[in-house]
DNA sequence: ATACGAATGCTCGTCTGCGAGTATACGGGC
DNA sequence: GCCCGTATACTCGCAGACGAGCATTCGTAT
């Protein structure tokens, strides 16, 4: 816990694993990633590949192996992970797995500015949000349903995970927009006038002091 | 959805949102958004506001307004919100709130190279990771009921959501746990002889075609 | 044979994020 | 009246991130 990763980009940790199966050149190991799907399980940019390859190699954790030409294609320097790096993939992997950590959603973002809105643009832009989840799990589902076939569960954890998630938060916008619409949300009037005057009541001002409990 | 947001850090829509009831210089912006605990939903570090009000400044979304100096404090420029600024605030927050995006969470960049580490230690570290979420789920729903009183609804629905979303991966958590401790994952022993060998069955290795549906 | 588009493989420059540091002012204990 | 801790208010500089672009090669339709 005490020294942040030398390496702190995600993309270094799915490269050590790639890399981890066979020594690999950059390119391979950006093409690999992608068949299998993790540019999808972590936010990666293939423009930060090399920037992130050297950093790994300048700390020890990944080292060239052979640097030749084949064909007439570009010179490729090709990479293999050392027992540090190994160490550090193992021990990233841990802490990603038994470590919660605060991931703030672009969504809690969003909730926690809509008061500026009114609560009937609210609702129909939940609306939307909803139909977009429902296609998206849709194609989901079906998606993980036609990989079950192919590969083993270890493989398919993650998208389990995406889909339940998806699902929770498909189920809360639903509660939500009922209470909206239903008109049991409390004082829905209230925030309407405030949407117009811009104007909140003085007791509300208050909410300077919302206390927050230590972690 | 044409062109990216002007400036693109989402400390820039809490600025603008706080900024918008009423004139402030920076550092009381900060101090409001402290206050209200907006910096629990958005990943907001102080170190970029200057530069962020700078650049809303820059691109016509803020507009400083008085720059004096009180007592013998260093300078401070006032900022105020032009309507290009509110308009874009809005727009903002109106993405934000109809437009699911996917924002991998470092849970799911742990559960994809989860496979580098044995069934075992996987079991002991996510029964870490549940009683983790359980001690702040526990934290989270006291603090909401105590905030109850105090202030409106509108200002909970964040609090709301994180503690579901919370709630949801424990309760995936305890599935998949479930799952390795019964021994009705399938295939435990050859995840450990992989982990041992590092070998992968060849038909596995195909995996590099997992196809994968649009958008 | 040849032309053209797609894929391969990599580089570069810009922009900005942000941690750490700094300097002054105020309050309150002794 | 003095000192120290804490709050106030910012500045700086480096390290990355990453979009866009570039050069080469291969496949394939003509």
């Amino acid at each position: 816990m005490a020294k942040r990763r030398r390496v702190a980009n995600l993309l270094a940790l799915a490269v050590l694993t790639v890399a981890g199966q066979r020594p690999m050149h950059p390119y391979e190991m950006a093409s690999v990633l992608r068949a299998r799907g993790k540019d999808e399980d972590m936010p990666i940019k293939w423009g930060s590949l090399y920037t992130v390859v050297r950093n790994l190699e300048k700390h020890g954790l990944l080292e060239a192996v052979e640097s030749g030409r084949q064909g007439g294609r570009p010179e490729r320097t090709v990479y293999r992970v050392t027992d540090a790096g190994r160490e550090e993939a193992d021990d990233w992997t841990r802490e990603l797995l038994s470590t919660p950590v605060r991931e703030p959603s672009s969504f809690v973002a969003g909730l926690s500015v809509m008061g500026g809105l009114g609560p009937d643009e609210v609702m129909a832009l939940l609306r939307e949000r909803l139909e977009a989840l429902e296609r998206r799990l849709d194609a989901a589902r079906r998606a993980l349903e036609g990989e079950r076939a192919q590969l083993p569960r270890l493989f398919l954890v993650e998208s389990e995970y995406a889909i339940a998630m998806c699902e929770a938060e498909a189920g809360w916008v639903r509660g939500l927009l009922a209470e909206l619409t239903e008109g049991t949300f409390p004082d829905l009037d209230g925030w309407r006038a405030y949407r117009r005057t811009g104007t909140v009541p003085p007791e509300v001002a208050d909410l300077a002091e919302r206390g927050r409990p230590a972690d």
